[in-house]
DNA sequence: TATTGTTATACTCTATAACTATA
DNA sequence: TATAGTTATAGAGTATAACAATA
């Protein structure tokens, strides 16, 4: 009669738990870097930018998956905290191409040791072995859905 | 003098990678039961009840990490469709105790079987072992979290 | 006429605070 | 006076659509 027993529950699905768990730890990172005036998705700008996947505000909303108001949204905040600054490109005057600055480069490497923090914490409840292969699949996921980073 | 030769960069952290993996699979099992006119968290309380997690609307809240005034409106929209009533506990009339009617526990069904196959999708990319890897690696850090579901 | 960036506006989600009923 | 639930309101985050500048 009842259903739960002949079948996985949902809540142990891949999709549930990468939810709730990617849901909280972007919660985690929020509150860390919470304190330099940032949000995660100031965060995935800068990162995207520093790996070299975009330069222009258009291409950057398309390798973030965001609108491209909130590019602007984005890179005027951090413009402001002198983090990057805005080169028009020569060749074609229309493109604003975004160039990370000595503070930005700093600024992401704080969040990047921030993030490595966290990931210790999360990882201490793993073992090595689980660490590792939670790493390697979650990478191979990554590059599937054509997410940033390798 | 680049910083990112020597460290591992931030898009390729747990967290990150938790968080932008977490958001897309949030929006994939969100389109898939959008036909339903249902949301995640509609699917995420039907399968606290089912899972015996909580039965008033405030343990309810207290497990899904989520304010009393939230679960109030998606119990209003679960019952408005007939997956679940409210029950006044005579023990003490000021608790809503919520019980999963028949069409709910189908429902709930219908969305753990999109999910498997949201599972099935994730996993093609992965091999078997790694698949089996990640399951007991979220599995891990769920329980830690204290998050719903064994 | 098409494209890049920007601005203005609106919508979704969710929380906080005020309120009602019961204890 | 405290607690469960509800309602009203407000805020964060983000998208859509209209607009300006350049191609």
């Amino acid at each position: 009669m009842d259903d739960d027993v002949n079948r996985l529950p949902l809540t142990s699905s891949l999709v549930f738990r990468l939810g709730t768990l990617g849901s909280l730890a972007t919660a985690r990172f929020s509150a860390a870097i919470e304190s330099r005036g940032l949000k995660p998705k100031h965060v995935g700008l800068l990162a995207a930018l520093s790996g070299g996947a975009a330069s222009s505000q258009l291409e950057l909303s398309r390798v973030m998956g965001v609108a491209p108001s909130l590019v602007v949204s984005l890179a005027d905040q951090l413009e402001g905290m002198g983090a990057l600054r805005r080169v028009r490109d020569p060749a074609d005057r229309r493109r604003q191409t975004l160039v990370l600055t000595d503070s930005g480069h700093a600024l992401l490497a704080e969040c990047t040791a921030l993030a490595q923090g966290l990931d210790a914490e999360l990882a201490a409840a793993l073992t090595p072995e689980e660490g590792e292969a939670l790493r390697r699949a979650l990478g191979v996921l990554a590059r599937e859905a054509g997410l940033p980073g390798g």
